[in-house]
DNA sequence: CATGAATGAGCCTTCATTCAT
DNA sequence: TATGAATGAAGGCTCATTCAT
């Protein structure tokens, strides 16, 4: 008995799954405006009423999705914060920090990443957990400087609070430019090169 | 009498502008999509018929805004290539470009920028006049940072194509937070003091 | 409780017919081109949106309506061809034969073969399943005429394919004539008329 | 200053004749319906305003076309009628008759009469010029035929009103034929045949 | 949970016609 | 006569959502 129950919420978990899945599929490919409840049940092989049985709206879909999308940076970033290694140059631990944030990032595929940015740009600041939530982002990053000012290996002339936001919009410009350039553009090594170049000056 | 003869087609044009400038209004504050022809006849107080008179469709709307666009960027950027200084510091100049380019963008308007943005990544790719214009921008910076090199001011273990690369990325990225973050990004600062970064580095 | 397993299917049927006797019938008395899909679903008393979930287009119904009355036709003609009496006159089974098509056509109602003949016209040959379709029709006649010409009941001069052409002809003509003469135009008599002027001949 | 007058009302009926012609062109190749006056004053060269200086609709085009089609049959039929030959054989007279009709329909061109059966079966019996006018026709059967009654040359057992309905019957269903068949179908040639078997019978 | 028929507001576009120039 | 910008009603079709089964 406890069995079918929880076979039956398997079943109903994997439809919501299949909708999911197809629904994100969709929206890469044509724009989530050109995107039908009908033509998302089709690809999904649910019922039209299927579908607002697992998602309230078509937006609810959105914003589930942006949702996964935070979840994975945020625990990314928090992991990172956590397990930074205490001697290392305070340059080399931001590289990493920066691998490591492609790497999530790809991991997360460009397809959920372009549909945020998507998202973000055509919804008029409505939503802006995104936005809102790189503020962690923003904090791991003046955490680092602050530390590399403070141990001398960066220059003491800098605002911290400047650098960081500098950081977080080069992440951000750059992950742009990845949507908008995929596949031909390689977000890991243009942000490693761009970060090296910041972190020593260009000027000879 | 003789002037006259145009008073018809001025009043024309009039009327073209006036359904060219609030459909572009609407666009940026509710989306392309979610703004209807009847939404903008209505607020620019002319027909429903009149608007397919001027325009051919709702999207060519947008395709001669995009042109426009990039019409005043290449105007600008050539402009510089051409009376660029001929004594100056690299670094100036290549800080003075950027302001140039900001100083275009702010008198494009915001408007135009965010939606030619998010017309680009709405559309795959479809149309990437924007795109592959940049190529401009791309040149002159190539130009400045070789002369840069040769010229002992940069370093010369960088490659000058790769350096471009990254500027244009810049100027992309910052433009894109711009649009996201407006008004509360001041973007000339920011490009300006993130050029400085990468002329000195931030290390010690 | 079992039964009622298709009460759902069968009130959309229902729907379904209730939308394509109001649209033929408006059809008919407008004109194609002449009927908007407002005009049907209000007549109808359906929503608009309903109409598209039974048909794919506004053209979508004629087809079914040509296919309804392409079917009915080829039934007639068949049955009629298997049945034959083999022992009448040749003249006496064309008379019937006759005869049995202008049943066929009056059951099929003057409406929907008008409606036929006017696509017919309309649409440049584009749908020509109607004409090909009379090729049944013609290999009928075909059949008839051979015989009689074997049987030394009709003139062993006339090539029975020129003979069943002209039949085919006449009786398209005459139907034509009972379209834009209807109801004054008798079809029945006057078809059966003519094919007894054909079989005797007019001359003394 | 005479001349000049002239002059300007052939400017006039050139244009006229120009918006005429191409209307006519494209009513039958695309249908009635689906030609607009845009597509009409394009075609011709012609301002939109011109279209209306000349006709008062877009349906005026096709009343001037009917009557020119009217009046070139009319005439055709008077002048057999006043020149049919005293002394000839009855059914000679007749299938040269046939003849000039189908000489007079191939002058007036297949576009022009297809347009007209069109608009006779897509109009309902609004227009019934056509239909009316055809009494001409049959008028000049009905003395045809009387005349070869009384010459003992046909059956007596005959109405000679039944046998001219028949007749144009079988004129307006072949023409009709000729219209969804062109180019295959040869108008004159079956016509003849279909006389020739009607005056002669198919039974041995 | 699942189904799919039904809804009706909304969308983009076309078009015959008018009228000031 | 000729022009072409302007009009606004109408058309075919889409779509997110609801709800009885």
């Amino acid at each position: 008995m406890e069995m079918k129950k929880s076979s039956r919420k398997m079943q109903a978990a994997e439809t919501k799954k299949k909708i999911y899945d197809n629904a994100i599929l969709l929206f890469n490919k044509y724009g989530f405006e050109n995107v039908s409840v009908d033509s998302i049940v089709e690809k999904a092989e649910v019922s039209k009423g299927g579908f607002y049985v697992h998602f309230a709206s078509k937006d609810a879909i959105l914003t589930e999705m942006i949702n996964d999308y935070v979840n994975r940076l945020d625990f990314s970033y928090k992991s990172f914060a956590e397990n930074a290694p205490e001697d290392a140059k305070t340059t080399d631990i931001l590289l990493s920090f920066v691998d490591q944030i492609t790497d999530t990032m790809e991991k997360i595929g460009y397809n959920l990443i372009k549909l945020a940015y998507r998202i973000h740009i055509e919804r008029n600041n409505e939503n802006d957990s995104l936005l809102s939530y790189d503020r962690e982002l923003y904090r791991v990053f003046n955490t680092l400087i602050q530390r590399g000012i403070s141990r001398g290996e960066l220059r003491n002339d800098l605002s911290a609070e400047m650098v960081s936001n500098q950081f977080v919009t080069v992440i951000r410009g750059f992950t742009y430019e990845w949507c908008i350039r995929y596949p031909e553009f390689n977000l890991k090594d243009n942000l490693r090169r761009h970060f090296e170049l910041l972190f020593a000056g260009i000027r000879r």
